[in-house]
DNA sequence: TTCTGACTTTTTTAGTTATAAAGTCAAAAT
DNA sequence: ATTTTGACTTTATAACTAAAAAAGTCAGAA
């Protein structure tokens, strides 16, 4: 009917999509299942959205939105930049593991978009913009030194992020074990506090 | 007939498979094609070598030696720790260049081994273990401060891979255009000045 | 001991079909 | 007017298959 009940169904759809696709996969769900879920017909699901991808991408970007807001939370209430870097990596670990049945490094291969693709880019940039403000906040309490703080931050996140790559080895999988996800995280831990110790006076 | 003229066929072969290897690509490349370079039966190939894929192997085991003896001539002559990985990331990349159409990562890819194929894990041992000498010696000279030399290697090396995996994107690829290796030789060589810095006093 | 032509076996590729899932739409329900 | 749906079409995936190409073997020649 009017716009609060259209809002509430595209969330609910959202939402059963989100279960299916952190459950099973994202590209083990089928739009029948998904309906089933919601006792509606496949048909209603694509009054809301245009195709699967179209709910893919949205599933992508609300667990993206959770994982900014607790980002920059994090990082508001750090004293120092270490102490903020170090809490990004644990976050960041805590919805690597919680979703990576949604398959993002899956699309992305698939798109071919891991360098390019607009909405993936824009979540690194403002990855990186984050990491680049609490270098500069650490420049500024004269905690660090940096010449071009944006563009150590573009450095330390594609560290992080080839650190995580260069376990998953053979393709860049979206599943890994646990054991896995620990040694990804110490190194993590470990890369930052040199990292941060090499741009201090 | 004695052993200088089998070895030397041997020789002959690896050379061959070599050219044609780095110019075509190994998978491109046939057991024929390199027997008629050689003006000789493709049987003549299976009498020096047991299969293909032993004579991949031993081109492979070729150009990593030329690799290390450049590595270690390096590491010699440094000065510091900091030049020292510095000259090893540009032999790095001369290596990775010349040589990406032997299609390591390909094999390292089929023969699911990127952690634990043997002769791998000794190559990356090999580097990983130069690295720790040059911390050390620099912690010996005073210019260093580092509790594990060997752990920490062990990081470096998998940051630098880290960095390389990270651009190559969808998988893990062997051919890069010129652009993408400048790039990573540009990342690797600010992070390794920042890992430095970071281990200094 | 080294080499080869003629051979067999294995792998790759391209093409085929069957099946499952994605996606559409006219008409019904609200 | 907006939302929903059953019945439908289209597209993608997976499982076979046949043909071609490359790998690999071997008895016997050099």
């Amino acid at each position: 009917m009017h716009t609060e009940n259209r809002d509430e169904m595209r969330e609910r759809i959202i939402e059963a999509a989100l279960k299916r696709f952190t459950h099973y996969s994202a590209s083990k769900t089928t739009m029948n299942e998904i309906a089933d879920d919601l006792h509606c017909s496949k048909a209603s699901l694509y009054y809301y959205f245009p195709d699967k991808n179209a709910l893919h991408i949205t599933v992508l970007e609300k667990a993206g939105e959770a994982y900014f807001r607790e980002l920059e939370k994090e990082a508001a209430r750090s004293a120092t930049a270490y102490d903020a870097l170090m809490g990004m990596i644990g976050i960041r670990h805590a919805f690597a593991k919680r979703f990576c049945r949604l398959e993002l490094f899956k699309v992305l291969r698939d798109k071919q978009l891991l360098n390019t693709g607009e909405a993936f880019r824009l979540a690194r940039e403002r990855e990186t913009s984050l990491v680049a403000d609490i270098i500069r906040s650490g420049v500024e309490k004269g905690e660090l030194v940096a010449e071009d703080p944006a563009k150590v931050a573009v450095l330390y996140i594609q560290a992080m992020i080839g650190l995580r790559l260069s376990l998953s080895g053979n393709e860049l999988n979206d599943d890994m074990s646990e054991e896995e996800f620990e040694t990804v995280r110490q190194w993590q831990v470990q890369l930052a506090g040199i990292f941060i110790k090499g741009l201090k006076k």
